[in-house]
RNA sequence: GGGGGAUUAGCUCAGUUGGCUAGAGCACUUGCUUGACAUGCAAGGGGUCACAGGUUCAAGUCCUGUAUCUCCCA
C-alpha cells in the first residue's frame, strides 16, 4: 500500500470496475426482493451543483446499503428534456451564428437540439459518475426517448377523453422572454421594492361636464390602458353615487363601468381599483363575474401592442415610465408610494412574468388529487421528515388547474388535431390522415408542446416501459424511496402521486425523504448569479468523492439546510486517510505473519485467549452495527455518519490499534494472531458499514486487505448485522465495562503527567490501589496492557496502599498513584485534589436534593430513580476517597 | 395575509417518547517528529440552551407569548 491516499486513479479505477461487472445492474427476472429508487432526472442542461451532490449522495447510501442487504436493487438514472432551459442554450448557440429558431423552421430546430443534446446532454450524468453514484446506467431514461414520448401521448388522449384536459381562453403566467407560458409553479414570488402609484381618473357628470375626479391606487400604471372599469367594495360606502358619475380612463379617454365586487380591499389604497382583465389574474375574475370584456394591451414580448393607442410598440417597463410622466404633466398623478409586493419571476430565465390572457391547455386535477391526497393521508406514502405531508396536503386540497401548453418546439408535441372544414377537435395517439367525423383531409396539429413536468410525473412507471405492462413493471413498481428537496414537492411528488394511481392504479414509491436546500456559510441559497456555489467537482479534485460525501453527511442533520464553506470537506478527507493509515498498520503486521487476512469469512480465534481489549472492540462493533442500522432505517445519515467516525477513528483507531501495538511488537505469536484476527475482523465489518457513504475507499481496502477475491466486490458482501456472534465468543457485559473503567484509569494516568508537566514519554512509575477483589484480578491479569497505555516504567498494585509523597486521581477501578520521585508540591496537589472534592459536593449536593424529594422518589420511575440512587453513592465514595488522599499528604 | 423551520461553546451543528454532571467537528491553549497516520497523538479551556411566563417530582426538550433570522404559499 501506497504511504499517502491517492485518491484519484482509485476512484477512477473503481467506478470501471463496477459498470463494468455490472455491479449497478438490477434484473426483474432474478426476483428476490426488489428495491427501486428512481432519480430525480436532472435538467439535460444543467451541470452538478452541491444540491445535487446532496441529493445523490442519499440516494447512493440507500442504493448500496440494500445491495449489500442482498435486495434486487435499481437505481433508474436518466435526465428530463427541460423544454424552456434547452431550447434556450440552442438559440443562443443559434443567435450567435446570426440566426432564429424561425429561420431554421420547426424539424431542423428540432434536429438541431437533439445534435446539441448528443454533443452535451451526458454533462451531468457524466458528473453523477465521479460522485460514484451506484445508477443502473444500462436503463438509463430521457423523457423524450420514444418510450417514454409514447406513455406522454397515451397519458394525454386518456385524460383527453376523460374529459380531465380541457382548452380555455384564460389568463395564464407568461414569460415575455421565453415567449411561452408557465405553470403557477414555474413562475417564483419575489418580493420587490416597487411603488403604488396614485392616479386620478377623471370624473364626468350626467350632462358630461368635468366633475373632479376619483383615485386609484395600481403598482401597474401600464396596464391601465387596458382597463375596462373601476371596482369598489359593496360595502363601501364612502362610493355609494359613482354610479350616477361617468369615469373616464386617462390617456385613452374611454369611459369606464363602475363595478361592485366583494374582492375589492376597501382598505388598500383609495378602496377603488382598476380593473384590468386581460392583464391581472383576480381582475379577469372580476370581469368574468361582471360581463367584462377585456381588452388585451400587450404584445407576447412584453411590448405594448396597437390597443395601446400612443404607446403601441413600447417595452412594457418603459412604458410605464412614459406614462407615469404623461400623467404627471396632465395632473393626475396624486402621489406614488413605495409598495413592497410579490411579483413572478420565470424559473428558467427570471424575467418578470406577465399575466396574460390566451388560449391554453389545461388538466383538470381535482379528480386527480383525490386519490393522492387519500394515500398520504392513510399512510401509503409516507414524507420524512413528517411536517412536510402538510405542506402537500395544503397544496393538493387548494390544487389548481395546471397549465401545460407551452409555446415552444422542443418537447412532446400536444397530440391534438384541428380539422378546418367541420371544427372538430379531437386527441390522437398516431398520426391521423383525415378527419374522423367529416374525413376531410385537411388537418393540422396543435403547435403548442407540453410542460416538460408533463412527462416527468410518469416518470416512476414510463421508465419501465409503460403503457406496456413489462416485467421490470410488474417487479420493481411501486418503488421504495424517492430522495428530493422541498422545492419539488409540487412541481414533481405530488403529481407523480396522481399519476401512478391515475395510470397504473398505486402509489409510486412509499417514502418521500425530503432533504435540505444547500447555502453557503452565511446562509444565502447557492446560485450561480450570486456566484457563491461550491463546484462539488472541484471539491472532489481537490478532496475526493468520499471527502464529499462523508463530509456532507457528517453536516447534514436530517431534513436541516446545509451550510457549507470548502474547508468543511477536510472532515471527510482526514476520515479518508485515518482509514488508509490503519489499514497500512493492519498490512505491515500481517504480512509479517503467515496467517491469512480473511477474517471477515470465519474468524478463527481461540475465544479462551480474547483479551478484555478485544472483547471490547468486538462488542463496541456490535454497537456500531446497530445504531448504523437503526438510523439508515430512519434516514438519519449524519447520524449514521457520526457512529462510523465515533466507532472507527476513536474506539478503533484511538484504543484498539493503540492497545494492540503492544501484543503486536511482543514475543507472543499466538496472541498476535488472535489480535490480527480480531482487528481484520472488526476492520472488514467496518469497511462494509461505511460503503454506503464512502464506497471508493472502502472498496480498495477490501481488495488490499484481501476481503474478497479480485474479481469481488465489497458492494455485494453481506451487509453486517449484530445477529451473527461470533463462534464461542462471550461479549461478557463485565469485561466491556471493566474497559471503559481502564480507559477511564488511562486517562486519569496520563492527566496526572500532564498536570505535573510531565512529558507523555516518561516512565513514570505508578501505584494502583484497586476498589474490589474482582478489580484487583483483571488489572492483575491486564497489567502490560495499561503500562503500555500509560508509558508507565512500572505499575504496582497494592490493595493497601497509602503512598507519601505521591499525585493521586480516583477511579472506578481504584485510586491511582504517581511516583514524583518526591518532588510533588503538596500545596499544588492538595489545591488539585479540593477543586475535585468541591466540584463532588456540589453534585452530590444536587443528587441529595433530588433523592430526598419524596415527590421524585414516588413518582418518577423507578430506574431513574435507581440510576440516581446509584450515581450518588458513586459519587460519595469517590469524594470520601479524595478527602483521604487530602489527609495522607497533610501527614507527610 | 397564511403556514413551516431556526435561535444550544468563538464557528457549523447534534441532542428522537421530558430523566446522568448538555455533546461532536472545526477553531483555541499546552505538550509531543512515540514504529499506521502532524490530513496525526495526548491533555485542556470554553455554554444563563434567544427572552418572559406556564405545566411537571423533573424542561434544552412540552404549552403560551415576545424578539430576531429564514423558507414556502397567496
Amino acid at each position: 500500500m501506497e504511504k499517502r491516499y491517492d485518491p484519484k486513479l482509485i476512484e477512477q479505477k473503481w467506478y470501471d470496475f463496477w459498470t463494468q461487472n455490472g455491479t449497478f445492474h438490477g434484473d426483474s427476472s432474478a426476483g428476490g426482493d426488489p428495491y427501486c429508487i428512481m432519480i430525480p432526472p436532472p435538467n439535460v442542461t444543467g451541470i452538478l451543483h452541491m444540491g445535487h451532490a446532496l441529493n445523490n449522495t442519499i440516494q447512493d447510501i440507500l442504493v448500496r446499503w440494500r445491495k449489500m442487504q442482498g435486495r434486487n436493487v435499481v437505481w433508474m438514472p436518466g435526465t428530463d428534456h427541460a423544454g424552456i432551459a434547452t431550447q434556450n442554450v440552442v438559440e443562443r448557440a443559434l443567435r450567435n451564428e446570426g440566426k432564429s429558431r424561425e429561420d431554421l423552421g420547426r424539424d431542423a430546430f428540432i434536429d438541431r437540439v437533439w445534435e446539441w443534446k448528443e454533443e452535451y446532454g451526458s454533462t451531468i450524468t457524466r458528473q453523477l459518475r465521479s460522485l460514484g453514484c451506484a445508477c443502473d446506467w444500462e436503463r438509463e431514461r430521457f423523457t423524450m426517448d420514444e418510450g417514454l414520448s409514447d406513455a406522454v401521448t397515451e397519458v394525454f388522449v386518456r385524460l383527453f377523453e376523460k374529459g380531465l384536459i380541457y382548452r380555455a381562453h384564460y389568463i395564464i403566467n407568461w414569460c415575455p422572454r421565453c415567449h411561452t407560458a408557465l405553470s403557477d409553479e414555474e413562475s417564483e414570488h419575489q418580493d420587490l421594492d416597487a411603488h403604488l402609484y396614485y392616479i386620478r381618473y377623471p370624473v364626468l357628470d350626467a350632462q358630461g361636464n368635468a366633475d373632479g375626479h376619483i383615485v386609484v391606487a395600481t403598482t401597474r400604471p401600464e396596464t391601465l390602458l387596458g382597463d375596462v372599469a373601476v371596482a369598489v367594495n359593496p360595502n363601501d360606502d364612502r362610493y355609494a353615487d359613482l354610479d350616477s358619475k361617468q369615469i373616464m380612463l386617462p390617456v385613452l379617454n374611454r369611459q369606464l363601468q363602475v363595478i361592485r365586487d366583494e374582492f375589492v380591499d376597501p382598505e388598500f389604497g383609495t378602496g377603488i381599483v382598476k380593473v384590468t382583465p386581460a392583464h391581472d389574474p383576480n381582475d379577469f375574475e372580476m370581469g368574468q363575474r361582471h360581463d367584462l370584456t377585456p381588452i388585451n394591451v400587450m404584445n407576447g414580448n412584453g411590448t405594448m401592442n396597437e390597443e395601446a393607442g400612443p404607446y403601441n410598440g413600447i417595452d412594457r417597463f418603459e412604458c410605464r415610465k412614459k406614462i407615469m410622466a404623461q400623467l404627471e404633466d396632465e395632473g393626475l398623478v396624486e402621489k406614488v408610494e413605495p409598495h413592497k409586493h410579490a411579483v413572478g419571476h420565470c424559473y428558467r430565465c427570471d424575467t418578470v412574468v406577465e399575466p396574460r390572457l390566451s388560449p391554453q391547455w389545461f388538466v383538470k386535477m381535482q379528480p386527480l388529487a383525490e386519490p393522492a391526497i387519500e394515500a398520504v393521508n392513510s399512510g401509503k406514502v409516507e414524507f420524512v421528515p413528517g411536517r412536510w405531508t402538510k405542506v402537500y396536503l395544503e397544496w393538493m386540497e387548494n390544487i389548481r388547474d395546471w397549465c401545460i401548453s407551452r409555446q415552444i418546439w422542443w418537447g412532446h408535441r400536444i397530440p391534438i388535431f384541428y380539422c378546418d372544414a367541420c371544427d372538430h377537435v379531437w386527441a390522437s395517439k398516431t398520426q391521423p390522415e383525415s378527419c374522423p367525423e367529416c374525413n376531410e383531409t385537411k388537418i393540422r396539429q396543435d403547435e403548442d408542446v407540453l410542460d416538460t413536468w408533463f412527462s416527468s410525473w410518469l416518470w416512476p412507471f414510463s421508465t419501465f416501459g409503460w403503457p406496456q405492462n413489462t416485467d421490470d413493471l410488474k417487479f420493481y413498481y411501486p418503488t421504495h424511496d424517492l430522495v428530493t428537496a422541498s422545492e419539488i414537492i409540487f412541481f414533481w411528488v405530488a403529481r407523480m402521486i396522481m399519476a401512478g394511481y391515475e395510470f397504473i392504479g398505486d402509489i409510486p414509491f412509499q417514502t418521500v425523504y425530503i432533504h435540505g436546500t444547500v447555502r453557503d456559510d452565511t446562509g444565502r441559497k447557492m446560485s450561480k448569479s450570486l456566484g457563491n456555489s461550491i463546484d462539488p467537482l472541484s471539491i472532489i479534485e481537490e478532496f475526493s468523492a468520499d471527502a464529499l460525501r462523508f463530509s456532507l453527511m457528517m453536516i447534514t442533520a436530517t431534513g436541516q439546510d446545509v451550510f457549507l464553506s470548502n474547508d468543511k470537506f477536510e472532515i471527510g478527507r482526514n476520515f479518508g486517510t485515518k482509514i488508509w493509515n490503519a489499514a497500512r498498520f493492519m498490512q505491515m503486521h500481517t504480512e509479517k505473519t503467515d496467517i491469512p487476512c480473511r477474517f471477515d469469512r470465519e474468524l478463527t480465534c481461540n475465544p479462551e485467549r480474547l483479551a478484555p481489549d478485544d472483547i471490547y472492540i468486538l462488542s463496541r462493533l456490535d454497537k456500531a452495527i446497530a445504531v448504523c442500522n437503526e438510523n439508515l432505517q430512519k434516514y438519519r445519515f449524519n447520524d449514521v455518519a457520526h457512529e462510523l467516525y465515533e466507532f472507527i477513528w476513536h474506539q478503533f483507531c484511538d484504543w484498539y490499534v493503540e492497545y494492540a501495538k503492544d501484543v503486536l511488537y511482543g514475543d507472543d505469536a499466538d496472541r498476535r494472531a488472535q489480535v490480527l484476527g480480531v482487528m481484520h475482523h472488526v476492520f472488514s465489518q467496518a469497511m462494509r458499514l461505511l460503503h454506503p457513504v464512502m464506497p471508493f475507499i472502502t472498496e480498495e481496502l477490501w481488495h488490499a486487505m484481501q476481503y474478497g477475491d479480485a474479481d469481488d466486490s465489497i458492494m455485494l458482501a453481506d451487509w453486517p448485522s449484530t445477529q451473527e456472534k461470533l463462534p464461542g465468543v462471550d461479549l461478557d457485559e463485565k469485561l466491556v465495562r471493566y474497559v471503559d473503567d481502564k480507559h477511564d484509569l488511562i486517562r486519569m494516568g496520563r492527566a496526572l503527567k500532564s498536570d505535573y508537566n510531565i512529558q507523555a514519554a516518561t516512565e513514570t512509575n505508578y501505584v494502583l490501589k484497586p476498589a474490589t477483589e474482582e478489580a484487583t484480578q483483571l488489572i492483575q491479569a491486564d497489567i502490560n496492557a495499561l503500562k503500555s497505555a500509560l508509558r508507565a516504567g512500572s505499575i504496582t498494585i497494592d490493595t493497601d496502599a497509602s503512598p507519601r509523597g505521591m499525585a493521586s486521581a480516583v477511579g472506578r477501578l481504584g485510586t491511582m498513584y504517581m511516583d514524583l520521585a518526591g518532588v510533588i508540591d503538596l500545596d499544588a496537589e492538595r489545591q488539585r485534589l479540593s477543586e475535585q472534592i468541591n466540584k463532588l459536593s456540589a453534585d452530590i449536593q444536587r443528587a441529595d436534593k433530588k433523592l430526598g424529594n419524596e415527590n421524585f422518589v414516588t413518582r418518577a420511575p423507578a430506574d431513574v430513580v435507581e440510576r440516581q440512587k446509584a450515581l450518588r453513592a458513586e459519587m460519595a465514595e469517590k469524594h470520601d476517597k479524595l478527602q483521604q488522599q487530602v489527609a495522607t499528604l497533610s501527614q507527610a
